[in-house]
DNA sequence: AGAATTTACGCGGTCCGTAACCATG
DNA sequence: CATGGTTACGGACCGCGTAAATTCT
């Protein structure tokens, strides 16, 4: 068995098994995959992918057992490599972090801030996306780290620490009677044009469960995967935005009232995941310390900033 | 990188850096193993091995890391031939057992019995050592299961499940007075003299630790790794013994009387581990099954011939 | 007909084994 | 001086790429 034939696997079924698609990938051509493929069934002794005449439809049984196998066993050899690297002193390399919007724009910038003095010469290189792509990106080790509130804690292959907590607030254009009535609740908010997150971003789904529990239903106008889009449409009068609180900039925002809702809807985890195959490079081991220490108090300065 | 410089990586490691034996071992000549290490450590950029000249003393802290990887994608690519060999319904292969004598002697047989009976094609080996011996084999692959009671719970890399308790008992040759006397008590048998398991063996740890939380020091005269040398040298006069209960077979063990000591003794449980890293054939999974749910009632079975 | 996969074949690299060389106890 | 490891070199194997054949849309 060669690793060659693994990876021809692992990257046929990343292509939706487009054997020419993978091959490219690979710098390879079509043959060679084909031939990778060929020579693991043969080896195995049995039918990895479902075929219909020469047409790849998808993995069999031993197929998709394989696949997992072949995965660990790659991570192990890149594991290998990250090793080599890190203990040659190489202070280069590549930190890939997959991130939702709101923690690229709004967490993140201090964070890198400081981790670049510490390593200069590393190249960060930021994934948006959501958080079930970052689930599945941190699964083929397209990113080395993720940074997200959902979806990531279950995953069994996947390591993740919770490491700060944030809630919502609410925002308005500045004179809108909402932000100077006294108290508001879940009614109030129901009766009113809401703009706030998509379903699988920053809470929603709890934000919606919260509603429901008390029997109602939000007036949802537009929902946006990032806050920046939520603050225009809410500026263009499509309703009240209900975004993180983290994502409010007093500066920036000066043109929009805001107020606290943490009182009426549950915390958000956010957590710092990777791959439990995976052995983090030195200075991916420093920039997890970093966030794992320093996003909370970071996260709190931003709740400070209060108006 | 090739799969071959981590085998030979490996392999030295277990041959303890003899270059040569390793060669041996992976059927190639010295310098092809040679070659590999060096390939590897110019790939990695940096030392795997602590050399003085061109003699080999050990891992360098890299060296181990790298170890730790190139054992977990071995294991990979050993799970990818084993998911192969089950896929294509080969209902041959070899079951390695590590197990210490107790098992393989008292509570294996009829197991096995039954185990051949469904596979029949299945070769099974039977790798008796000690429980920290197992724990190595485990790790290195050298068994597929290990069965024991010390040692195998806590390691992390492996997966342990209980199967069943026991306890011991005391035998003595007919006549002795201590088959008749009615409470045996700790201090009785701190009095006399005894011969029993060696430390390591069938939760001698446990035993000496009875002892000692009453302030005791029994009086050992001969220790031994297995049941049938203790009814020797019970026999042969040295003393009471002290075995684990499912040992005393009532029809060849009929010179010898037995008194139940589960009152004195916590009670040993005893595990089935396997690597976590390993994926188990489809025999191996039934074995697996077949001791979880069987061995138990197979224990109570020899406990209850109690005469 | 065209896109995509498989088969056929030749070249180049590489990996192993033999042989010579060298360190160490 | 013998044991064991490294260096040097040649042959065999194998894997990739080019090109032709095949099959399904």
């Amino acid at each position: 068995m060669d690793l060659r034939q693994l990876r021809s696997l692992v990257t046929l079924v990343e292509t939706d098994f487009s054997v020419s698609r993978a091959a490219e990938r690979l710098n390879l051509v079509q043959p060679a995959v084909s031939q990778h493929l060929k020579q693991l069934e043969a080896e195995l002794g049995c039918h990895l992918v479902q075929r219909q005449g020469k047409r790849l439809l998808g993995l069999t049984k031993a197929g998709d057992a394989v696949l997992h196998q072949a995965r660990g066993t790659l991570a192990g050899v890149a594991n290998i490599l990250a090793i080599g690297r890190d203990q040659a002193e190489d202070r280069g390399g590549v930190l890939r972090l997959g991130t939702t919007h709101s923690q690229a724009r709004y967490v993140l910038p201090p964070l890198i801030r400081r981790f670049r003095q510490a390593f200069p010469a590393v190249e960060i290189q930021l994934h948006q996306a959501s958080p079930e792509q970052l689930v599945t990106m941190l699964l083929r080790d397209t990113v080395d780290l993720a940074i997200c509130t959902e979806a990531i804690a279950q995953h069994p292959e996947l390591l993740a620490t919770p490491c700060y907590r944030w809630n919502r607030c609410l925002i308005a254009p500045l004179g809108h009677p909402i932000l100077v009535q006294r108290p508001i609740s879940l009614e109030l908010l129901g009766e009113q044009p809401l703009v706030t997150y998509v379903a699988g971003f920053s809470g929603h789904g709890h934000f919606l469960a919260t509603f429901g529990r008390e029997g109602l239903k939000p007036r949802l106008t537009v929902g946006a995967a990032d806050a920046d889009v939520i603050k225009t449409y809410v500026r263009e009068g499509f309703g009240l935005g209900i975004i993180a609180d983290l994502a409010y900039d007093p500066h920036a925002d000066a043109d929009l009232g805001r107020r606290d809702l943490s009182h009426l809807f549950p915390w958000e985890v956010t957590r710092l995941a990777l791959s439990r195959a995976k052995y983090p490079r030195a200075f991916q081991g420093a920039f997890m310390d970093l966030f794992q220490n320093e996003a909370a108090a970071e996260v709190r300065l931003r709740q400070g900033h209060e108006g």
